[in-house]
DNA sequence: CTTTGTGCAAACGATTTGCAGGATG
DNA sequence: CATCCTGCAAATCGTTTGCACAAAG
């Protein structure tokens, strides 16, 4: 997989950004992950073997990495911030259960009249966050 | 006004809980206001002339209304966690230019094909977000 | 009178910052 | 070699908690 970590480490440079061994740790392991982590657990993950980057490291680099667009906050309960390396776009569900999130194709959503939604407001972007239970919770 | 506090006190009563001042206080400043405050703002602004309510009971009030569906949690940014005392649904637009939050109307995406998002999903509610600039920045 | 809410101050968890040393382009 | 990044520890911000007292039903 020595095309993989090129590929990471062009997408990085392609942004202007500076590729460091914990920039380049922090957005692979997002980019590996099915879920969506926090900082804490992505920092954790990270430093399981070897110590890997700090804590400071981890959250700028989100940071860093948020603004050059390369990866995505996702805000579904309060007090708790999710990364999201999947910058295509794409909706949420979260089960209110379980706790459980998952992705949601854009096309399901594509019918959306947004562009009428109200004069004088110049739409960038949306998101639909969808709460309820997943088919794992719902059969008991 | 005695009617409106009349009606505020009614909504607690009906919902089980128990009117105090701070909480009535707390529930009548959303209520009244057409943005979404943060905890901060709701606390600062009822002690802005007497002391009302302590901070912790600002929390715990909003925690409580919440419980109760009286209020709405708003997650537009991160570490921001704003209420709304509107419930009848409906969706949020943020100006990413001077923050702004403004309400958008339900039906502007009530032909949202939802049941069939996927199933084995138990759909609950959901909410858009969208992001953009608003009028007012747009116009220079 | 029993239950639940309040205020205060301390505790907490997540995120940010200042600064000195180190690595990158 | 100038710039930007990292690690550490301390600081900060928003929110929660423990406890004694007060108020609501």
């Amino acid at each position: 997989m020595q095309k993989q970590a090129d590929r990471i480490v062009q997408t990085l440079k392609a942004k202007g950004l500076r590729v460091t061994p914990q920039r380049f740790a922090v957005y692979t392991n997002l980019l590996m992950r099915h879920d969506h982590p926090t900082a804490e657990q992505i920092l954790s993950d990270l430093n399981q073997d070897a110590p890997t980057s700090s804590q400071a490291t981890v959250y700028l680099s989100l940071q860093t990495l948020r603004d050059a667009g390369l990866v995505r906050e996702v805000l579904l309960e309060q007090g708790v911030c999710r990364y999201d390396a999947k910058v295509e776009p794409h909706h949420h569900f979260r089960c209110k259960c379980c706790g459980e999130i998952e992705d949601i194709a854009w096309e399901a959503f594509d019918q959306l009249g947004l562009r009428q939604v109200r004069s004088g407001l110049k739409i960038d972007s949306y998101e639909v966050i969808v709460t309820g239970m997943c088919d794992r919770c719902n059969t008991p």
